[in-house]
DNA sequence: GTGAAAGCGCTAACAG
DNA sequence: CTGTTAGCGCTTTCAC
């Protein structure tokens, strides 16, 4: 910088001004000023710019996996929105454990991060403290705050999600109504699926029909495990007539297997899928699925944070809370 | 920092050392600062460390978009290897467009990143200069170089990739020897795929049966673009009998289409896809496609660039170009 | 509109 | 093994 504030004969806080607020500087001083950036080829080093100023214009951001095209999805959608207000994303990997998304998050604050987006609202203790030190926007995604005691649990700050549990009722009273009786559920052995697996089961027991026959697996989920789940689940209840899926993957692997077997689907089992992946609408039969807006996630999230960081640093203490929804998609397997 | 300092009795060197190299103090020195940072929640200001130490422990990447399954999976694997050696990824989507990539990558290396990863080969014009004044290793993916005049273009740095002219060639061959007359490629109007039609199109020409029926789309691509650039196509060409999709995406939009208007496949037409994504085992029929190890790109260009990192800053002038090749996958669809 | 001085929070190099 | 002294390359604040 200084080299370029040489160059174009004037001081650094001048290039900086250029660099930063171009209108405050007179049309002749920062042409030159910009000629001698060209020059030099002069990339400004924008982390020392963070320490003095401390706004990063970056935002952090923890998904459990990216192989997930579903958190991808959210990601790019979040991405859009910030990359046009001139934000960048730092993204971290917590493979489904609250201690790593922990440290994950405490890396990211220690980048300076402008904002962070987290998923899910379950976080391992300590969390909370950490992130409200911080004095940053937050966002969860991809669910939304529990009962316990009747009363609503705080967010810790803005959430852009869904009800997991109600998404995992309305998958229950689906199947229900088709006259199913021997009901299961496949799903990671993760909270967001835990989550639609009590929705399921309470709805499912409700009328008596319980309990669900229940396989949880390791995530990140696969055709393998979907198979694997199911012959496992037909051993133990020979008269399963219909399994609900924690996510698409999984319900395609069960339909692999059933074709295999010469299960007939929905004849002899009725499937349910989650989160409506283009694979759902690919398999023969179809997938019925619960379709939730991965993408509009990401949006939101980045809106909210936006609105924020736009505005006053530390205005209204609204605590914003977008329930997004889910839809369920009727198609051929249930 | 300098609060941890004078409640544990010590300098603000001793934090320091404390964090980046426990083993440099004294236990009872480093119990007493430890103590210290956790009874205070102290958050190390990483930018901070970067600007004193010029190394910022985050790897800079650059997709075209994180929509598509394929690059997420890469950077899936990526940021599997830049974990486990504690680095992190600063993420930037071009949007496959050149000069995107070359702000993205500016930007990034105004964060000074350690390392960058970008997504093929073919950039705008100014990046090679920008990347070199860097001096850090770079690896680009998802493509080899090219031959200009006959001798090989030199990559930026190293490379993890595959040639997708040659994966075009092979589809080409394949369909050939299935005894297609009249053929067709869709795929998105972007560098690579241009490259998989380029090799593909050269073998059928070179047999005779050319010229190749094209439809090029603006990228991202949906199943819908491949439903209509079929039916483009088949306007066309009303003999249309194959045709090579850039992405399993396009080929199960194909698929669709061909079941609405009672094409069968593969007896009337025969389809290809590209990079074996889940979707292509699962269609009906399942597509016959060529199978691209996307997760492993990610994992070699997180490999390459750890080698050099963690070695001296500026050894070899090793030009590595790991070829992880590609491999067709015969299923039903051709 | 532009400049001078001070400092963001850390690490490097050297000394003890 | 621990401390002292100098910056890293910017932005801020306040003069001019």
């Amino acid at each position: 910088m200084s080299d370029v504030a040489h160059a174009a004969g004037v001081a650094r806080v001048t290039v900086s001004r250029v660099l930063a607020n171009p209108e405050s500087v007179k049309p002749a001083t920062r042409a030159a000023v910009q000629e001698a950036i060209a020059k030099l080829g002069y990339v400004p080093n924008l982390n020392a710019g963070t320490l003095a100023s401390s706004r990063s214009r970056i935002v952090g951001c923890v998904v459990p996996s990216l192989s997930n095209a579903w958190f991808a999805e959210t990601i790019d959608g979040l991405s859009d929105v910030l990359a046009d207000a001139n934000y960048q994303l730092l993204l971290a990997q917590s493979r489904y454990d609250p201690a790593q998304e922990l440290r994950a998050a405490s890396t990211l604050l220690g980048r300076r991060v402008d904002a962070l987006v987290l998923t899910g609202v379950d976080h391992a203790p300590g969390l909370h403290e950490l992130v409200h030190r911080a004095h940053i926007p937050i966002v969860e995604t991809w669910d939304l705050p529990g009962h316990r005691d009747g009363i609503e649990e705080a967010p810790l700050d803005m959430i852009a999600g869904f009800s997991n549990v109600k998404a995992g009722e309305t998958a229950g009273v689906h199947l229900l109504a088709r006259d199913c009786r021997c009901l299961g559920f496949i799903g990671a052995d993760e909270e967001r699926a835990r989550k639609r697996l009590r929705g399921f089961a309470s709805v499912v027991e409700r009328e008596g029909r319980g309990p669900v026959a229940t396989w949880l697996g390791h995530p990140p989920t696969t055709f393998e495990a979907g198979a694997t789940a199911l012959r496992q689940l037909l051993e133990r209840s020979p008269k399963l007539d219909a399994v609900f899926c924690g996510n698409d993957t999984l319900a395609a692997g069960v339909l692999f297997e059933c074709r295999r077997s010469g299960v007939r689907v929905p004849h002899d089992i009725a499937v349910m899928g989650f989160s409506d992946q283009p694979i759902a609408a690919a398999t023969e039969p179809a997938i019925t699925t619960v379709a939730v807006q991965a993408r509009a996630l990401g949006q939101q999230a980045g809106r909210m944070l936006l609105r924020r960081l736009e505005n006053k640093p530390a205005p209204q203490p609204s605590p914003m809370v977008a329930d997004l929804g889910y839809r369920i998609v009727v198609r051929e397997s249930a």
